[in-house]
DNA sequence: ATGGCTACGATCCGTAGA
């Protein structure tokens, strides 16, 4: 199975370059963010005509997060339960023998702001809720937005970025707190070229001058991870014009014998 | 130098992203 995460930044505005990265990347299951609509207004009947299957959680203007699967998606569940959160930004499906979580967590605008105290409550919850789901489901994979960059080697310029928002302490505590859960990197699980990067900032040339971060993730069970043949970042969709600042995320998992 | 884009929904600027 080919699993793959994206940010839109806005699904109306990127559904061009969506439908061509799905017939040339061909991923098995996407996991999409910041739709930035309604689950009215998706466009399912584009998405389905192109061979994917969707599930949506959606709002006006701010956040939005589907799935979309070639083949069918059950046992659909949205949000964090009992986390109560007007913002949408969590959704579940189960893909043959693997559920998939897609998170567009928050950004947390700066340290010490109510954004950043909302950011660790919600990785708490999410926690909480991935630990219950190992407990039902040992192939796991959760894929997303996390606006954290693990590691120092996950930032283009770590002294500029110190104590900022996306990888200061207690964020960076809140991301291993779900690697302690039993789940893995996937992109960690391989040797990968130095400054791989998901995210750059449309301002300063960013992207030209490879001033990113990783942000954008996929996590696997330890089951799921046994089985994974690659991770990678598609940076191809960040070139084009009018591009979303992030980039996807690709990992790749054998089926149980 | 604390800005610099981009998208949205409201107007012709404010909010948010990261």
């Amino acid at each position: 199975m080919r699993l793959a995460t994206w940010n839109v930044n806005s699904i109306k505005v990127r559904l061009p370059q969506l439908l061509e990265w799905l017939a040339t990347a061909r991923p098995d299951v996407l996991c999409l963010q910041e739709l930035k609509t309604e689950a009215a207004k998706f466009p399912r009947g584009e998405l389905e005509a192109a061979g994917y299957g969707s599930v949506v959680s959606g709002q006006k203007t701010y956040n939005g997060v589907a799935i979309l699967s070639r083949t069918p998606l059950d046992g659909v569940a949205f949000d964090i339960p009992g986390f109560a959160d007007e913002q949408k930004r969590v959704i579940a499906a189960t893909v043959q023998d693997v559920r998939v979580v897609c998170v567009y967590c928050p950004n947390g605008q700066a340290v010490g702001s109510d954004k950043y105290e909302y950011k660790l409550r919600w990785f708490a919850a999410l926690g909480s809720y991935l630990a219950a789901e190992l407990q039902k489901q040992s192939r796991l994979a959760v894929a997303g937005d996390f606006n954290v960059a693990p590691e120092d080697r996950d930032v283009h310029d770590p002294k500029a970025w110190e104590g900022q928002v996306h990888v200061s302490g207690p964020e960076r505590a809140a991301w291993r707190a779900l690697l302690a859960l039993g789940l893995k990197d996937s992109f960690r699980l391989f040797e990968q070229p130095e400054k791989t990067f998901s995210w750059w900032d449309y301002r300063m040339m960013a992207f030209r001058r490879n001033a990113g971060l990783r942000i954008d993730h996929i996590l696997l069970s330890e089951e799921l991870a046994r089985s994974c043949t690659s991770s990678t970042v598609d940076k191809a969709p960040r070139k084009l014009e009018r591009p979303s600042d992030h980039a996807p995320a690709i990992a790749e998992f054998t089926s149980p014998r």
